[in-house]
DNA sequence: CACAGAATTGCACACGTTAACAATGCTCTT
DNA sequence: AAGAGCATTGTTAACGTGTGCAATTCTGTG
């Protein structure tokens, strides 16, 4: 039951435990009709080392750090579930994957070079501040997704919102809408910033003139979507057309134009952003905004990786493109 | 920049080091002035344990496994969610949640009691199998979720899916529904059969004729409750109710029926099984079996947890009452 | 004052692995 | 045949922490 150490092996082979270790790492200084022996033996007891062990010679703890701003209400399932199949892919057979929410923490103690090797950061809120300075302080290799750092220095690899927003804003525009109403995002988001900015810069573009009762908040839930939708549909002016800043909301608007009676889209037209895994099946599939979490994340944690074998800093911001996703959602006006 | 150590921390206060690891674990041998004295030291230099040193003495990794049938297609990102979530609200805060896919492993090498204080596998199919009974035989503390385990001794909390699927089935006869088909999940599931067993239960009971015709195989996504569902729309004498052995599968169905210029649940009813975060919210909206992955997850997480600490040991399989829950996507016909 | 016993601290080793350096034996060259 | 140099293996220390046991100091009691 007690574990085999490589002393073991040693006395079974009538080696030293160095000879083993050697041997099991595949160092060229072993005979290799030694080394042989010893891995037959090592293999024969079911021989597993200890990373513990390991990690306190090395200086290394094999471990990987995926942060979300919070794991309680705030992230989707599709949000996590792509951020971590896309880290997942890409990581090494011998890095554990950490999964947690910054907002656990109580404090950032046990946060140190010494329990990770890299962090990777999927950002969603400015309150994850602290925390990547706190990480770039204690100078663990440190990547951050998703939302855009300005004042620290840390790699950086972040979806396209604005000029997504601005490409969904247009589109509404030439399929002849004018009373474009927005459904917001969480407030402190920088997303919902740049969405917002994204929507304005297209409006101001085409000369379509921006009403303050157009905007309705909203905080990137199912719930708030549906609200906030059903406060734009009591309007005595009513928009022809809703960009909502993500798909759950969108979800929700829809839910709320159906109720009364309406149809998408032939009464009101309904966008998101972010085209979640159920967004095509929905009725009418959604037209949206793709935002790469998977490919992002993938890249992230492969520059992470490549960071922490060659300690090659590289510290360029990279953007990933938004894509346009047409589907049934949107009424084309005539006449414009 | 290099990490403070008990020795340096030792060194200022004037005591060995023996004193200050006694003094910052709060050891009652120590006098509380100096406790106090070296526990601001520390303070004031920002010591964080090394956890590679402290687990190869204490022979605890401090880590918490949590596994997954696949990473890949198969899971859906609610369920991910809903378990990450789960557990991650009962682990203490001095462990770290390490996630994977069990298929990612080529070999099981890695996976011992030494870099796991404890494993939750999250299975989903029968596949899993030769993973928990390796980590039943390598000792490591080990709970099973979501699927029953007969042959090896684990702990064990489970739905009560095929009981869901009967009260299912039964309300859609009491609706007076008579040609019901099934869209089946993923085979070597232990899930699907256990779901068509509730279904056929139910079928058997109230005296319901059951036909092949009216079981289309799927496998747990959208695209074959899609796939599925047009098949049964082939069919010379339609069903009047579907039941979808999950939600992501009943979402495809009300695409194809909907493509067909047929109106759910006017023309047909279509339920689920999960109740995922969309269900509620898609038009119409969804009528489902919740399966309380999360709360599974939470007792499950409790349970290991309990074990680790108390090494009491209770086999007994724990059941977890799924509950039918009633939306807009059924319709009563009238007589039956 | 002496001494028992408690309170407090230190010494030395252990955990399992890696690696710098030393040591041994062997081969080849001259 | 002697020495250089390579191939192979062993000795020893180190990583940072926790702990059994010994050592010291303190307290109280007779």
């Amino acid at each position: 039951m007690s574990s085999v150490t490589i002393k073991d092996i040693a006395k079974l082979a009538g080696v030293s435990h160095t000879t083993v270790s050697r041997a099991l790492n595949d160092s060229p200084l072993i005979n290799p009709e030694t080394k042989e022996r010893i891995k037959a033996i090592a293999g024969s007891l079911q021989y597993t080392p200890n990373y513990s062990a390991r990690s306190l010679v090395l200086d290394r703890s094999y471990n990987l750090g995926l942060f979300f701003s919070t794991l309680r209400t705030g992230t989707s399932a599709g949000f996590l579930y792509e951020a971590i199949k896309g880290v997942n892919d890409v990581i090494k057979d011998e890095y554990n994957l950490i999964v947690r929410g910054i907002d656990d923490y109580k404090s950032f103690h046990q946060v140190n070079r010494k329990s990770f090797d890299g962090i990777i950061v999927m950002s969603q809120s400015a309150s994850d501040q602290p925390f990547i300075e706190y990480a770039a302080e204690k100078g663990i290799p440190l990547i951050v997704l998703n939302r855009e750092i300005e004042d620290v220095q840390v790699m950086n690899v972040v979806p396209d919102d604005q000029s997504g927003a601005f490409r969904m804003t247009e589109y509404l525009i030439q399929q002849g809408h004018r009373r474009i109403a927005i459904i917001e995002g969480k407030e402190g988001f920088k997303s919902t910033q740049s969405r917002r900015d994204g929507y304005l810069e297209a409006l101001r573009k085409y000369h379509v003139a921006f009403s303050e009762a157009m905007s309705a908040q909203g905080n990137y839930d199912l719930e708030s979507g549906y609200a906030a939708m059903n406060r734009l549909l009591d309007l005595p002016e009513r928009p022809t057309a809703v960009f909502c800043c993500n798909d759950d909301m969108a979800l929700g608007a829809v839910k709320a134009i159906t109720e009364r009676g309406l149809k998408v889209p032939d009464d009101l037209s309904v966008v998101g952003f972010d085209d979640q895994l159920f967004s095509a099946f929905m009725t009418p599939a959604l037209t949206t905004i793709r935002r790469p979490i998977e490919e992002m994340s993938r890249a992230g944690a492969a520059k992470l990786l490549a960071f922490i074998e060659s300690k090659q800093l590289e510290h360029e911001t990279v953007y990933f493109h938004t894509e346009l996703v047409i589907r049934d959602s949107v009424k084309t006006i005539a006449g414009g």
